[in-house]
DNA sequence: TCGATGATTGACGTTTACGTAAACGTAACA
DNA sequence: TGTTACGTTTACGTAAACGTCAATCATCGA
Protein backbone atom coordinates (compact mmCIF):
# COMPACT_ATOMS: atom_id res chain seq x y z
CA UNK A 1 0.00 0.00 0.00
CA UNK A 2 1.53 3.06 -1.07
CA UNK A 3 2.05 6.02 1.23
CA UNK A 4 0.65 8.93 -1.16
CA UNK A 5 -1.62 9.46 -4.31
CA UNK A 6 -2.82 11.22 -6.54
CA UNK A 7 -6.25 12.44 -7.80
CA UNK A 8 -6.50 9.58 -10.10
CA UNK A 9 -5.40 7.02 -8.33
CA UNK A 10 -8.22 7.68 -5.86
CA UNK A 11 -10.71 8.34 -8.42
CA UNK A 12 -10.32 5.17 -9.85
CA UNK A 13 -9.91 3.05 -6.82
CA UNK A 14 -13.21 4.49 -5.22
CA UNK A 15 -15.03 5.06 -8.86
CA UNK A 16 -15.50 7.97 -8.44
CA UNK A 17 -14.77 11.11 -10.49
CA UNK A 18 -11.66 13.55 -9.77
CA UNK A 19 -14.71 16.24 -9.93
CA UNK A 20 -16.12 14.67 -7.08
CA UNK A 21 -12.55 14.15 -4.93
CA UNK A 22 -12.26 18.11 -5.93
CA UNK A 23 -15.52 19.28 -4.54
CA UNK A 24 -15.62 17.08 -1.50
CA UNK A 25 -11.84 19.25 -0.49
CA UNK A 26 -13.72 22.48 -1.68
CA UNK A 27 -16.38 21.70 1.00
CA UNK A 28 -13.94 21.31 3.28
CA UNK A 29 -13.91 17.77 3.54
CA UNK A 30 -10.62 16.89 1.92
CA UNK A 31 -7.61 18.73 2.77
CA UNK A 32 -4.72 17.35 0.54
CA UNK A 33 -1.22 18.44 0.11
CA UNK A 34 0.49 20.06 -2.84
CA UNK A 35 3.69 19.35 -5.06
CA UNK A 36 3.11 22.31 -7.12
CA UNK A 37 -0.13 23.04 -8.44
CA UNK A 38 -0.66 18.94 -8.51
CA UNK A 39 -2.36 17.69 -5.52
CA UNK A 40 -1.11 14.68 -3.59
CA UNK A 41 -3.32 12.59 -1.03
CA UNK A 42 -1.65 11.01 2.17
CA UNK A 43 -2.94 7.65 3.35
CA UNK A 44 -4.81 9.49 6.32
CA UNK A 45 -6.79 11.27 3.09
CA UNK A 46 -7.51 8.26 1.44
CA UNK A 47 -8.83 7.11 4.79
CA UNK A 48 -11.10 10.15 5.14
CA UNK A 49 -12.34 9.48 1.59
CA UNK A 50 -13.55 6.08 2.79
CA UNK A 51 -15.20 7.83 5.39
CA UNK A 52 -16.91 9.99 2.95
CA UNK A 53 -18.31 7.56 1.09
CA UNK A 54 -18.86 4.97 3.80
CA UNK A 55 -21.37 8.22 4.89
CA UNK A 56 -22.53 8.72 1.47
CA UNK A 57 -23.77 4.82 1.51
CA UNK A 58 -25.79 5.42 4.65
CA UNK A 59 -27.83 8.68 3.43
CA UNK A 60 -25.83 11.40 5.04
CA UNK A 61 -25.43 14.65 3.42
CA UNK A 62 -22.08 16.12 2.98
CA UNK A 63 -22.79 18.80 5.74
CA UNK A 64 -23.43 15.90 8.37
CA UNK A 65 -20.25 13.73 6.99
CA UNK A 66 -18.22 17.10 7.75
CA UNK A 67 -19.19 16.90 11.07
CA UNK A 68 -19.03 13.28 11.87
CA UNK A 69 -15.66 13.39 10.64
CA UNK A 70 -14.88 16.49 12.80
CA UNK A 71 -15.73 14.38 15.53
CA UNK A 72 -13.09 12.14 14.42
CA UNK A 73 -10.58 14.23 14.45
CA UNK A 74 -11.91 16.85 17.92
CA UNK A 75 -10.15 16.60 21.15
CA UNK A 76 -11.79 18.78 23.81
CA UNK A 77 -10.49 19.24 26.54
CA UNK A 78 -12.80 20.63 28.88
CA UNK A 79 -15.24 19.11 31.01
CA UNK A 80 -18.36 21.07 29.18
CA UNK A 81 -16.60 20.44 25.96
CA UNK A 82 -16.75 16.57 26.62
CA UNK A 83 -20.14 16.41 27.96
CA UNK A 84 -21.40 18.22 24.55
CA UNK A 85 -19.80 15.91 22.72
CA UNK A 86 -20.59 12.54 24.12
CA UNK A 87 -24.13 14.13 23.76
CA UNK A 88 -23.62 14.47 20.14
CA UNK A 89 -22.39 11.25 19.90
CA UNK A 90 -25.28 9.96 21.79
CA UNK A 91 -27.50 11.32 19.09
CA UNK A 92 -25.22 9.96 16.26
CA UNK A 93 -25.87 6.55 17.62
CA UNK A 94 -29.66 6.96 18.09
CA UNK A 95 -29.61 7.85 14.42
CA UNK A 96 -27.23 5.22 13.36
CA UNK A 97 -29.31 2.48 15.39
CA UNK A 98 -33.12 3.74 13.85
CA UNK A 99 -31.03 3.33 10.36
CA UNK A 100 -30.48 0.24 11.09
CA UNK A 101 -33.87 -0.80 12.83
CA UNK A 102 -35.07 0.37 9.46
CA UNK A 103 -32.48 -1.90 7.62
CA UNK A 104 -33.71 -4.65 9.35
CA UNK A 105 -37.36 -4.12 8.70
CA UNK A 106 -36.90 -3.74 5.04
CA UNK A 107 -34.55 -6.99 4.79
CA UNK A 108 -37.22 -8.86 6.93
CA UNK A 109 -40.33 -7.87 4.49
CA UNK A 110 -37.68 -8.96 1.63
CA UNK A 111 -37.36 -12.59 3.24
CA UNK A 112 -41.30 -12.37 3.26
CA UNK A 113 -41.46 -11.77 -0.46
CA UNK A 114 -38.78 -13.68 -1.60
CA UNK A 115 -40.74 -17.06 0.20
CA UNK A 116 -43.69 -16.00 -1.45
CA UNK A 117 -42.22 -15.60 -4.84
CA UNK A 118 -40.43 -19.38 -4.07
CA UNK A 119 -43.56 -21.07 -3.71
CA UNK A 120 -44.87 -19.98 -6.59
CA UNK A 121 -42.06 -20.56 -8.71
CA UNK A 122 -42.23 -24.25 -7.14
CA UNK A 123 -45.44 -24.61 -8.00
CA UNK A 124 -45.24 -23.50 -11.45
CA UNK A 125 -42.31 -25.64 -12.10
CA UNK A 126 -44.80 -28.72 -10.15
CA UNK A 127 -47.47 -27.66 -12.47
CA UNK A 128 -45.11 -28.46 -15.70
CA UNK A 129 -43.32 -31.80 -14.35
CA UNK A 130 -47.43 -33.36 -13.86
CA UNK A 131 -48.12 -31.75 -17.26
CA UNK A 132 -45.08 -34.57 -18.31
CA UNK B 1 -56.95 3.97 13.98
CA UNK B 2 -58.77 5.83 11.17
CA UNK B 3 -59.41 4.20 8.24
CA UNK B 4 -58.99 7.30 5.81
CA UNK B 5 -56.57 10.72 6.64
CA UNK B 6 -56.71 14.02 4.59
CA UNK B 7 -53.71 15.77 3.56
CA UNK B 8 -52.98 17.48 6.64
CA UNK B 9 -53.20 14.83 9.41
CA UNK B 10 -50.90 12.93 7.52
CA UNK B 11 -48.34 15.86 7.53
CA UNK B 12 -48.66 16.49 11.14
CA UNK B 13 -48.01 12.78 12.19
CA UNK B 14 -45.27 12.52 9.57
CA UNK B 15 -43.56 15.75 10.11
CA UNK B 16 -43.98 16.65 6.65
CA UNK B 17 -45.21 18.84 4.26
CA UNK B 18 -48.77 18.88 2.41
CA UNK B 19 -45.89 19.93 -0.96
CA UNK B 20 -43.73 16.86 0.06
CA UNK B 21 -47.23 14.65 0.15
CA UNK B 22 -48.19 15.79 -3.40
CA UNK B 23 -44.90 15.90 -4.70
CA UNK B 24 -44.68 12.09 -3.91
CA UNK B 25 -48.05 11.50 -5.91
CA UNK B 26 -46.79 13.29 -8.79
CA UNK B 27 -43.64 10.75 -8.91
CA UNK B 28 -46.05 8.21 -9.04
CA UNK B 29 -45.40 6.86 -5.01
CA UNK B 30 -48.89 7.68 -4.23
CA UNK B 31 -52.08 7.10 -5.86
CA UNK B 32 -54.95 8.16 -2.75
CA UNK B 33 -58.43 8.52 -4.00
CA UNK B 34 -60.61 11.51 -3.75
CA UNK B 35 -63.36 13.36 -2.52
CA UNK B 36 -64.87 15.78 -5.18
CA UNK B 37 -60.98 18.06 -5.68
CA UNK B 38 -59.39 16.63 -2.48
CA UNK B 39 -57.68 13.90 -1.58
CA UNK B 40 -58.22 10.77 0.68
CA UNK B 41 -55.93 8.76 2.02
CA UNK B 42 -56.16 5.05 2.75
CA UNK B 43 -54.56 3.37 5.48
CA UNK B 44 -52.98 1.56 2.59
CA UNK B 45 -52.09 4.96 1.03
CA UNK B 46 -50.52 5.95 4.85
CA UNK B 47 -48.44 2.05 4.93
CA UNK B 48 -47.26 3.30 1.77
CA UNK B 49 -45.93 6.88 2.28
CA UNK B 50 -44.24 5.29 6.01
CA UNK B 51 -42.42 3.16 3.42
CA UNK B 52 -41.48 6.12 1.13
CA UNK B 53 -39.76 7.80 4.43
CA UNK B 54 -37.98 4.89 5.39
CA UNK B 55 -36.21 4.85 2.33
CA UNK B 56 -35.61 8.20 2.70
CA UNK B 57 -33.98 7.88 6.49
CA UNK B 58 -31.76 4.75 4.38
CA UNK B 59 -31.05 7.14 1.54
CA UNK B 60 -32.59 5.64 -0.97
CA UNK B 61 -33.51 8.07 -4.46
CA UNK B 62 -37.35 8.17 -4.76
CA UNK B 63 -37.24 5.97 -8.15
CA UNK B 64 -35.41 3.61 -6.15
CA UNK B 65 -38.29 3.47 -3.31
CA UNK B 66 -40.45 3.58 -6.11
CA UNK B 67 -38.94 0.44 -7.49
CA UNK B 68 -38.74 -1.47 -3.84
CA UNK B 69 -42.54 -0.38 -3.60
CA UNK B 70 -43.54 -1.67 -6.92
CA UNK B 71 -41.52 -4.61 -5.40
CA UNK B 72 -44.01 -5.23 -2.39
CA UNK B 73 -46.99 -4.79 -5.12
CA UNK B 74 -45.67 -7.30 -8.08
CA UNK B 75 -47.45 -10.65 -8.91
CA UNK B 76 -45.16 -12.15 -11.42
CA UNK B 77 -46.61 -15.16 -13.17
CA UNK B 78 -44.41 -16.52 -15.20
CA UNK B 79 -41.06 -18.56 -14.24
CA UNK B 80 -38.86 -16.17 -15.80
CA UNK B 81 -40.50 -13.22 -14.10
CA UNK B 82 -40.05 -14.79 -10.72
CA UNK B 83 -36.64 -15.93 -11.44
CA UNK B 84 -36.21 -11.87 -12.62
CA UNK B 85 -38.02 -11.08 -9.09
CA UNK B 86 -36.11 -13.18 -7.27
CA UNK B 87 -32.69 -11.78 -8.47
CA UNK B 88 -33.79 -7.91 -7.75
CA UNK B 89 -34.83 -8.75 -4.45
CA UNK B 90 -30.58 -10.65 -4.29
CA UNK B 91 -29.79 -7.18 -5.15
CA UNK B 92 -31.70 -5.11 -2.55
CA UNK B 93 -30.15 -7.80 -0.05
CA UNK B 94 -26.58 -6.99 -0.98
CA UNK B 95 -27.52 -3.44 -1.08
CA UNK B 96 -28.83 -3.16 2.06
CA UNK B 97 -26.41 -6.04 4.25
CA UNK B 98 -23.68 -2.99 2.60
CA UNK B 99 -25.75 -0.43 4.61
CA UNK B 100 -25.87 -2.25 7.51
CA UNK B 101 -22.12 -3.23 7.60
CA UNK B 102 -21.43 0.25 7.14
CA UNK B 103 -23.94 1.52 10.18
CA UNK B 104 -21.77 -1.25 12.47
CA UNK B 105 -18.44 -0.04 11.41
CA UNK B 106 -19.69 3.21 12.23
CA UNK B 107 -21.36 2.60 15.33
CA UNK B 108 -17.73 1.09 16.60
CA UNK B 109 -16.03 3.67 15.66
CA UNK B 110 -18.42 6.25 18.04
CA UNK B 111 -18.42 3.60 20.76
CA UNK B 112 -14.30 3.96 20.30
CA UNK B 113 -14.17 7.58 20.38
CA UNK B 114 -17.02 7.73 23.37
CA UNK B 115 -14.57 5.82 24.87
CA UNK B 116 -11.71 7.92 25.20
CA UNK B 117 -14.13 10.88 25.89
CA UNK B 118 -15.00 9.29 28.94
CA UNK B 119 -11.69 8.24 29.94
CA UNK B 120 -10.39 12.03 29.52
CA UNK B 121 -13.51 13.27 31.51
CA UNK B 122 -12.57 11.00 34.26
CA UNK B 123 -9.15 12.30 33.91
CA UNK B 124 -10.14 15.95 34.54
CA UNK B 125 -12.81 14.74 37.11
CA UNK B 126 -9.88 13.46 38.89
CA UNK B 127 -7.95 16.30 38.77
CA UNK B 128 -10.29 18.07 40.32
CA UNK B 129 -10.78 15.94 43.56
CA UNK B 130 -7.38 15.81 44.00
CA UNK B 131 -7.40 19.77 43.74
CA UNK B 132 -10.00 19.93 46.74
C1' DT C 1 -73.76 36.92 3.41
C1' DC C 2 -69.16 37.40 4.52
C1' DG C 3 -64.80 36.33 6.13
C1' DA C 4 -61.79 32.80 7.95
C1' DT C 5 -59.99 28.18 7.11
C1' DG C 6 -58.15 24.68 4.45
C1' DA C 7 -57.55 22.38 0.06
C1' DT C 8 -56.09 22.53 -4.99
C1' DT C 9 -53.34 23.60 -9.12
C1' DG C 10 -49.72 25.92 -11.43
C1' DA C 11 -45.31 28.00 -11.63
C1' DC C 12 -41.03 29.63 -10.42
C1' DG C 13 -37.16 29.42 -6.80
C1' DT C 14 -33.60 26.98 -4.09
C1' DT C 15 -30.24 23.73 -2.21
C1' DT C 16 -27.26 19.80 -2.75
C1' DA C 17 -24.03 17.32 -5.24
C1' DC C 18 -21.99 17.00 -8.56
C1' DG C 19 -21.43 17.07 -14.52
C1' DT C 20 -19.36 19.29 -18.25
C1' DA C 21 -16.80 22.35 -20.94
C1' DA C 22 -13.18 25.85 -21.70
C1' DA C 23 -8.76 27.54 -21.20
C1' DC C 24 -4.45 26.84 -19.48
C1' DG C 25 0.06 24.54 -17.34
C1' DT C 26 3.58 20.87 -17.55
C1' DA C 27 6.04 16.74 -17.97
C1' DA C 28 7.20 12.97 -20.88
C1' DC C 29 7.78 10.84 -25.12
C1' DA C 30 8.25 10.17 -30.30
C1' DT D 1 9.84 20.23 -30.99
C1' DG D 2 5.27 19.16 -31.36
C1' DT D 3 1.60 16.47 -29.24
C1' DT D 4 -0.25 13.52 -25.99
C1' DA D 5 -1.59 12.70 -21.34
C1' DC D 6 -2.78 14.44 -16.92
C1' DG D 7 -3.43 18.00 -14.04
C1' DT D 8 -5.33 22.73 -12.71
C1' DT D 9 -8.89 26.64 -12.14
C1' DT D 10 -13.12 28.91 -13.44
C1' DA D 11 -17.58 28.84 -14.59
C1' DC D 12 -21.89 27.59 -16.18
C1' DG D 13 -25.32 23.58 -16.36
C1' DT D 14 -28.29 20.04 -14.27
C1' DA D 15 -31.16 16.51 -11.76
C1' DA D 16 -33.48 15.54 -7.49
C1' DA D 17 -36.37 16.96 -3.94
C1' DC D 18 -38.70 19.79 -2.39
C1' DG D 19 -39.91 25.33 -0.78
C1' DT D 20 -42.63 29.18 -1.70
C1' DC D 21 -45.69 32.05 -3.60
C1' DA D 22 -50.18 33.20 -6.14
C1' DA D 23 -54.64 32.46 -7.72
C1' DT D 24 -58.64 29.80 -7.10
C1' DC D 25 -62.24 26.93 -5.00
C1' DA D 26 -65.14 24.99 -1.22
C1' DT D 27 -67.01 25.02 3.23
C1' DC D 28 -68.50 26.47 7.50
C1' DG D 29 -69.56 29.24 11.44
C1' DA D 30 -70.88 34.21 12.92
Amino acid sequence: MPSSFNITELSKEFCITTRTIRFYESEGLLQPERNGRNRVYSARDRVQLKLILRGKRLGFSLSEIADMISMYHAEPGEIAQLEYFLNRIHDRRLHLNQKRDDIELTLAELTSIEQQCNNRLENLKRAINDEE
